[in-house]
DNA sequence: GCAAAAGTGTTAGATCTACACCCATGC
DNA sequence: GCATGGGTGTAGATCTAACACTTTTGC
């Protein structure tokens, strides 16, 4: 008879997968460990799971704790449950990716802890499996972000058409049409246009957009068709 | 200093939601649970995670105990980690969703296990938040399903196209035009038609068809349109 | 005026949807 | 011959991809 008390009892951790957008690369917030083994070489965010509370709980906690921030959009995506992935003892980690929006919260995080942007594809070499764990999130993130419109979690407040192309770019690893990007874009009625223009990177200038909230919210599980010829790994 | 040491540990279960397809309705493969607490209720397959083993060995370990098979379709889809989930202790469980050619297994099933078939929609109470995990996996199996082929692994080697478009309306809770249906599926190159046709339900009889492995394997991550009008919870 | 980025228009082709219609056969 | 489920055809609407074109403005 198989009974609780006889079975083993594990470490469990939760690792959080953090993003960001400055309006050019798609990056990735990394911080030094700051325990042993592997003490100040760079890491995820992540954190034992408390006995009282859940893993959502615990991911909402570590990133509270490394970016001063509340209500991060946060989705968890796997589990990493081989035996001997930490070299001491067996931890089992729950994996979340995080969008955040960069502008807002940057100054916070350099000053107050050891964390860092780095351009997605200039990352260091992390811990363990971490480099795993930040490949799987990308793939994650790419292809949810072909199906919902998650990648506004990155972008602040106002935003322009070009600035939100070059995101899907960079999640996508791949160049797309303006003229089709556009029209798609302002089909979906999520986008309301302002009067005012972002001068800083044209002559022109591109018009600022905000994000219709009740539209993002009403519609985000309408699978939209945001990418053509979509290839995804998971 | 955090050390490893000091931290809780707890026990962590993976759970299968088996899902299989008899021809006219999505089922369920449920047993009655083998230890207390809620001994002899309705459960979901599940098990311990050993201490030399991955989540993913875990849960094939566990099918392969229940139903005898190897080589089944699993993906982990959700960690239920809320503390309080299991009256007498805390566990972590790792949910998987399997999908089982109903036909080729059903013997060893029922005989050597106490499990048992239900219909989808006409399962049991379970036990503790297997409910819940149930209808998670369902989300997850409808959304996967509706871009990537993956029906076909709960289906026999040779099938029909009206079984297969049941099958898809089971699993999508809908009708679809049979017109629509026929000509998408065949314009996926996924099908290979056979000679001999399933006059079992009707005079004009359909043709069988079996899957074509290879353009499977190839274009298996391939996103497909398969539903019309997606709205996807997950 | 010119260069550069923003944004619009156009067009051929593909796909989607709804529905009408033929097919094969047991009774 | 007719009912029944299987399967095909079709027309209009919609969507897509590619690319040409216009707009704006700092220099």
């Amino acid at each position: 008879m198989i009974e609780y008390a006889s079975q083993p009892h594990y470490l469990v951790a939760v690792d959080c997968i953090v993003f960001g957008f400055d309006g050019e690369s798609l990056k990735l917030l990394l911080v030094k460990r700051g325990l042993e083994p592997e003490i100040n070489k760079w890491s995820l965010i992540g954190g034992f799971v408390g006995p009282e509370e859940s893993t959502d709980d615990a991911a909402n906690r570590v990133l509270k704790k490394n970016t001063g921030l509340d209500g991060i959009y946060l989705e968890q995506f796997k589990v990493y449950g081989q035996p001997n992935r930490d070299p001491i003892e067996r931890i089992l980690s729950v994996a979340y990716f995080a969008l955040i929006d960069i502008n807002k919260y940057s100054a916070q995080l350099n000053n107050d802890f050891q964390a860092e942007w780095f351009p997605v594809n200039e990352k260091p070499e992390l811990i363990f499996d971490h480099n795993t764990m930040v490949s799987d999130a990308r793939k994650r993130l790419r292809y949810k972000a072909a199906l919902h419109p998650i990648l506004f979690e990155l972008l602040p407040k106002k935003f322009t058409l070009p600035q939100l192309q070059t995101l899907f770019e960079e999640v996508n690893d791949t160049k797309m049409d303006t003229g089709n990007f556009n029209r798609k874009m302002n089909s979906t009625g999520l986008l309301v246009r302002l009067d005012e223009k972002d001068k800083s990177s044209s002559k022109k200038g591109a018009y600022y957009f905000k994000l219709n909230h009740k539209k993002y919210r009403s519609d985000f599980h309408l699978v939209l068709n945001l990418m053509p010829n979509l290839r995804l790994d998971i």
